[in-house]
DNA sequence: CAGTATCCGACAAGATACTG
DNA sequence: CAGTATCTTGTCGGATACTG
């Protein structure tokens, strides 16, 4: 539930939360991991419409947010693997509200 | 909880979502009318940094996906007012997500 | 395969000034 | 008070080409 009246200090982490997942793929890479450790193409494939460019600037930034773990292995050829880590799974309560309303909003907008 | 498995169907609702909940402002206008209606110089002290041109134009934009009601008083000087809707409302659980994981996140962040 | 480099357009958003 | 108009800047993100 919200607190009611002092707004501004609640805002602050609404804030800290919008400016970590700003944008419009990072929670899409952050879902599509949320169902198992994935390779670059992988992850290209599943979150239809992102460039190389954008996931691989996105993965960086998720990366220095500890929202995922990249980890190489010397196989040949090498093979970069990302998880999410435990902080990024915790966002899966932000993630499976999005769903709901997301279904919720649809069926409002464009019409039942 | 996620369902495991086919995730493009899931992942078209949180692009639904994402796409109505845009930019850095429009989470923190309706977080602060959930505490209750209110004007638009008010919201405007709440959300702290935001233009009056950036207000408007999330404001209509809100109206339009049903996220928010205006309302005009006929008194003097005429006044206006903002409500969220229980379509709107049904995004506390976003919010109140975000809030919490944003405390998280900031402590895991800038350094406990 | 897993990216990086470069270029560029579109739009988000700030600053400022003005209106009923 | 509750905005609109105009101008400018900044950033997001797409396209293309290239590397180990």
């Amino acid at each position: 539930m919200l607190t009611k009246g002092g707004c501004p200090k609640n805002m602050l982490s609404i804030r800290d939360a919008l400016e970590a997942l700003e944008g419009r793929w990072k929670m899409l890479i952050l879902f599509s991991l949320s169902t198992g450790p994935k390779r670059f193409g992988q992850i290209a494939k599943e979150v239809t419409g992102i460039s190389d460019r954008m996931l691989s600037k996105e993965l960086k930034n998720l990366e220095a947010n500890k929202l995922v773990k990249r980890e190489i292995y010397s196989t040949f050829p090498p093979t970069v693997e990302y998880t999410i880590t435990a902080h990024g799974r915790s966002l899966e309560n932000v993630m499976d509200a999005l769903h709901y309303w997301g279904l919720a909003h649809r069926k409002k907008i464009m019409g039942k």
